[in-house]
RNA sequence: GGUGGCGUGGCCGAGAGGCGAGGCAGCGGCCUGCAAAGCCGUAUACACGGGUUCGAAUCCCGUCGCCACCUCCA
């Protein structure tokens, strides 16, 4: 069965074909690098991961591609008292931090905006060659696309440029069309040198759009598979994109990808509500693990809510899988079924492969944990090897294996220290349980409850595990 | 004005014409010395009003409510 996927562009979903067979190019836009990295940034990275993850699990070979963009209006305005370069890699260390920390896969590549000035730049000059782009004659220096020049202009979002509100842009005089676009900004006087590229049209920097539309060519020709980005890039970015691509004579992008925005308490996210939550505030909040899983619970293009209790409910969900885990493993380590293989079940896979269907996926890991669970309260051993080990295939294609997490580190000499202590503790109590000193055992167990420490009995064996 | 989306049980969240996904919380039972964990069971759910159909949460028409985008956005 192949891979389906939602292609904004056609609106529907459809059967993913490589252009090169076993090959996937995919090009993602990342962030401007302006301020920290939010609940939306990371929601999106994370919908790109897992799509790049379940391409790779299926046998491509994916070339992923997410820029940075780190030269822009916003950052140069919110470069107070700072270089603009240097707030610009300060918060994209921030934001590879946040990648890391939940277990995204690095890029193939990360390509700077300020890295691909020339091709941007090459672009832009094939783009007024061909009279789909003209420089101001206001003598700024800006150089403009032609949206007029180009019948398919709104293609991507079926807008007719007519029927579009009217920008109240603020240069418009010099556009020959409100809905023209600036490829190049020329020099402000008051701009920081080290903002500026010499360039045929005079000293300025690129627009916004230019530099995905060079950069997507650069490093993944001039047509390649799938564009991704968040729901609000659609107009006016990927628009422009497309629009530019295509008047440049690139096959640009067969498929758009969108995911879904995230939402506060049913808000919008906004610098004017002030509701930002942060990624240091969910990983604050939850292990990394229980961020992925919630973000991953609702389907990618659905908008998805962040309120009180969302991560807690993750938590629990999540917590559920990991112990089944945890038990099954102590239950066939040492037996003939202890290598059981790691395949994920035909129902998860049928789930993913339909549009990333996470939901259905989750359903199908959940299934397999009952029925392991099952088997544990059957002592089948079989059966328990089975399902974990589809359970641990599961999970380690959505990512929810990342090291550091819940798994007990036996190398960590606290934990090893806590562990010795504990057990001794344990076998207090079963002396105390044999002995029918109910008393002792049970304040035992409750002395370890309020250390955070969980007892759970087994007809054979007392396992422990630290709560929360 | 234009474009797109949403409304599912206490909550989250799938599904898209016919056996009530899954999770969280709750209730009952089994297990347990008691628990915990687990298992089993447990819900007259699909915004409202019409219509099509043997059959509609799903298709059609209308109504109401909510949201996003229309040149800052992941």
């Amino acid at each position: 069965m192949s891979i389906r996927l939602y292609d904004s562009l056609q609106q529907a979903v459809v059967d993913f074909v490589p252009r090169v067979p076993g090959h996937v190019g995919i090009y993602v836009c990342g962030p401007t690098v302006q301020s920290s990295p939010h609940i939306g940034h990371v929601r999106s990275a994370l919908v790109y991961d897992l799509w790049r993850r379940w391409f790779t699990h299926r046998g491509l070979q994916v070339t992923f591609i997410r820029n940075v963009t780190d030269i822009d209006d916003k950052i140069l305005d919110a470069s107070e008292g700072e270089e603009w370069y240097a707030l610009a890699y300060r918060v994209e260390l921030e934001f590879t931090e946040a990648y890391q920390a939940l277990g995204l896969l690095a890029p193939t590549y990360e390509p700077r905006a300020t890295a691909s000035i020339v091709p941007m730049q090459n672009l832009i000059a094939r783009l007024v060659e061909t009279g789909h782009a003209y420089p101001a004659e206001d003598g700024s220096g800006d150089v403009y696309f032609d949206v007029r020049s180009w019948s398919r202009y709104g293609e991507l979002t079926r807008q007719k440029p007519d029927d579009m509100e009217h920008a109240e842009d603020a240069p418009a005089r010099a556009k020959r069309d409100p809905r023209d676009f600036a490829l190049w900004k020329g020099a402000k006087p008051h701009e920081p040198v080290s903002a500026h590229w010499e360039s045929p049209w005079g000293a300025g920097r690129p627009g916004w759009h230019i530099e995905c539309s060079a950069m997507a060519a650069r490093y993944l020709g001039e047509a390649f598979d799938i564009h991704g980005g968040g729901l609000d890039l659609r107009f006016p970015h990927h628009e422009n994109e497309l629009a530019q691509s295509s008047a440049a004579g690139h096959d640009f992008a067969r498929h758009w990808v969108h995911n879904g925005l995230v939402t506060i308490g049913g808000q919008k996210m906004s610098k004017s509500l002030g509701n930002s939550v942060f990624a240091r505030d969910l990983l604050a909040t939850a292990r990394p693990a229980v961020v992925r899983y919630w973000l991953g619970s609702a389907h990618y293009r659905s908008t998805i809510d962040y309120h009180e209790g969302a991560l807690v409910e993750a938590e629990a969900a999540l917590d559920r899988i990991e112990s089944f885990l945890a038990r099954a493993e102590r239950r066939v380590a040492g037996t003939r079924f202890a290598d059981a293989p790691l395949t994920v079940p035909e129902d998860f896979a049928a789930a993913l492969d339909d549009d990333l269907a996470m939901p259905q996926a989750l359903a199908v890991l959940h299934e397999t944990v009952r029925t392991g669970n099952a088997a544990l309260d059957a002592d089948d051993v079989a059966a328990v090897a089975t399902a974990a080990g589809a359970a641990r295939a599961m999970v380690a294609v959505l990512g929810l294996d990342a090291p550091g997490d819940r798994v007990a580190d036996d190398a960590d000499p606290a934990r090893r220290a806590l562990s010795i202590l504990v057990d001794r503790l344990i076998v207090e109590r079963r002396s105390a349980r044999e002995s029918r000193d109910w008393t002792t055992a049970d304040r035992i167990r409750d002395d370890l409850a309020a250390a955070g420490i969980v007892l759970e009995d087994s007809p054979t064996a007392t396992d422990w595990s630290i709560d929360g």
